[in-house]
DNA sequence: TGTACATCAGTGAACGCGCGTTCACTGATGTAC
DNA sequence: TGTACATCAGTGAACGCGCGTTCACTGATGTAC
């Protein structure tokens, strides 16, 4: 009763049940935003949000990390479409479009700091091997690759006088991802204002022109 | 009966209570590396282990955030117990020192995946605001303090050109991070062999020889 | 067009479990006299 | 030296809670005839 308050959903209606899917999804991640720890996310909070009985998730996932592998998956690729929209077109040389889309990858995990931490904490990590390695490897390649491609194009520019860009990808790339894991878990440690652009030129070899 | 197969365990004597301290703290960091989520950290799992009543914890922590807090801060000091061991002595080039403190903290994170994903990981954070901004703060500091002073001995020494060594070392230490902790969280994503010191000398400017 | 029926989307009650926390307690140990 | 007593270290039973999961079910909706 006293969490009813909400109407009484109206159900989905015969052949559109898959939505609720969809629902589950939304909702965990939500959760996960509000509550900041995976803690939050059980099967009946995630009902509750949503407005459903807790039976109801097991048609769509028959377990709760399950659910986080789901969120985590449209977290990437939420991920690489933004990364793909800060990048300017192929004209711009391919500095600024390396820096551009380093920005983003920053600018995505400020803004969804617990869902970041959640992505790449490797806590939501099923407990069995329900996932096996190689998908989860699969999820986070499509970043890594166009990291890889724009900083070969740097190469290719003059801009960058790495010898070998994909192996400089995996570090510029590591380096991100340790800027950006350490702004999402805790604001402190500001360090000077272009700490961002150093990790980037640095590991990238770019030049600083 | 079936957890009673260790003796009974001996009491501690009179004036030694707080040995139980140190053992409870023990046993929570072997929870964690064992399971490898703080899920399992539970005060009754902690005490199951240790042999004791779950309620013989209170009088030595108040809940459950606060063992984590002690966990942390014991492997913190652990941390720089390495790294201080890890680095020769000052009569050696600042270069080879930093280049074996920036490895030890590596090989700490590889043999303590676990605790080091508690110990940076943020998930361990109290709910409330039990612990303050900047003791969390004055928990990592050492480490950074220990780089900083040894990337200004690199420049001072001609073997780094950084002009900012105190801003340098935070962007080294967030690269050894990402590296560390991508490590920690899965074994996937080997790169080349010689990531960490494209990290290290990319990012506090060392000379390549 | 009407109607019986299968199916689909979701419910509600119930279970057993491990958890944090409380309470009154016990029994060994050191200390004051 | 002996003994009464305070204190310390830890116990064991009990509570209420939220959890995951099961089960038999309900009622709307589309479909076959």
């Amino acid at each position: 009763m006293s969490e009813a308050l909400t109407q009484p959903r109206t159900r989905n209606r015969r052949g559109e049940g898959s939505r609720l899917r969809d629902e589950i999804v939304t909702a965990a991640g939500e959760l996960l935003d509000e509550a900041g720890t995976d803690h939050a996310v059980t099967l009946r909070a995630v009902a509750r949000k949503i407005g459903i009985a807790a039976p109801s998730i097991y048609p769509h996932f028959p377990d709760q990390p399950s659910i986080m592998l789901a969120v985590v998956t449209r977290a990437l690729a939420e991920l690489e479409t933004q990364l793909k929209a800060a990048a300017p077109d192929a004209s711009a040389p391919a500095r600024d479009r390396l820096l551009a889309v380093s920005r983003a990858y920053l600018a995505y995990a400020d803004s969804n700091p617990m869902r970041y931490r959640t992505m790449f904490g490797g806590a939501w990590i099923p407990e069995a091997g329900t996932v096996s390695d190689e998908e989860l490897l699969a999820l986070g390649t499509a970043t890594l690759g166009f990291l890889t491609e724009l900083l070969t194009a740097c190469v290719a520019e003059g801009t960058s006088t790495s010898r070998d860009p994909s192996g400089d990808a995996i570090a510029l790339w590591l380096g991100l991802h340790g800027l950006a894991h350490q702004r999402a878990s805790t604001r402190l440690l500001p360090g000077p204002e272009d700490l961002a652009d150093r990790i980037i030129t640095g590991l990238a070899h770019l030049s600083t022109t």
